[in-house]
DNA sequence: TTACCCATATATAGCCCCGATCTATATCGA
DNA sequence: TCGATATAGATCGGGGCTATATATGGGTAA
């Protein structure tokens, strides 16, 4: 019944919460834009979500026939969802959840062949400068108090992993030039 | 057949490449010690995962009985699971998953009373105050490099989490005050 | 002293979520 | 023109997490 806690679907309507959606634009909020960071769903759980979400009349549908396209169903979120996204925010929240595989591989860098090392941590720079960049792309004014303040804690946490990672390769670079002799 | 990625399994393979170890022994791990800031699992999914990998031939299992407390089962790694889990370490690695209850929650902060603004970021600053104490313990030596490299980062992320939280709790004190009069 | 919680240990059911895949169509670049 | 990419929705299977159950003993609060 009550929604479990920080689940796709309290995501979901705290997404529409901001304004109409599909199920495809929600999705691309966290390919593309800022979210993420911090949240993100696949397809496989938002599209079971929002039906759910209809069924409990947290959100309401209409289907938009577009030609030549499929229908697009938009999702508007109700009175009663917006009630039951409040009632979320005001419990407890769970911890973060975070896996990061990289992190656990490179706990057994000295059973790796170097060159290997050297590889998974160029891809992952490259990775987190991407994001990085992302993040430090100046928003289009008017901004809300938490979106600024999601983007300052985005930057700071990969700011501060980039520094290190590439001061850790710097490093791992000298190691291999000597080791090449 | 195959190791997914870097599911439970592999996980679980990689901790018993360092040593023997129980399931309880192997959530403590995650619990207690320094791995619990890059991976985690529940119960839930490291006895099924044990089981599994007892089946496949990766792991073996020798129980071991114990007066007044339930029989432990040690695993211990074979050869097969010690190339297998090489072998996963080779491919391409999967992508940081991460969910952050927390901040998502922040970009609603508009819609929050001001304390339940305060309560969450105080809770979350008291959490990662916490986890950054625990990565600034020092370690007892002889550490292997995996490990200095992670913690070194772990680190890293952690003091600026806590600076940037720190400094945007300041100026939110500061509104309040105002705000107050 | 009784009740309750916590720690040690293992295990499972049920729900939740993700990756892969499928169905359509349209556009853009090679 | 062929393939890749984008729009748009949907489902299945496998895997993971929460909550709970089973045992037992120690510590602590009422």
């Amino acid at each position: 019944m009550g929604l479990g806690f920080m689940d796709v679907r309290t995501i979901c309507l705290g997404i529409l919460s901001r304004g109409d959606a599909t199920g495809y634009e929600i999705k691309k909020l966290f390919d593309d834009d800022g979210y993420q960071h911090f949240v993100e769903a696949s397809f496989g759980s938002i599209y079971p979500a929002l039906s759910r979400l209809t069924q409990e009349g947290l959100v309401s549908v209409r289907a938009e026939s577009q030609e030549k396209r499929p229908d697009r169903k938009v999702y508007s979120i109700t009175d009663a969802g917006r009630r039951a996204f409040l009632n979320s925010l005001m419990k407890p929240l769970p911890e973060d959840r975070h896996r990061s595989p990289f992190v656990f591989a490179m706990l057994f860098s000295h059973l790796l062949p170097h060159p290997r090392v050297v590889e998974m941590l160029d891809t992952y720079i490259e990775h987190s400068e991407t994001k990085l960049a992302q993040l430090m792309e100046p928003k289009p004014q008017p901004q809300l108090e938490g979106e600024r303040f999601a983007v300052g804690f985005g930057r700071a946490v990969y700011i501060a992993m980039v520094n290190y990672l590439r001061q850790y390769r710097s490093e791992l670079k000298g190691n291999a030039a000597e080791a090449a002799e």
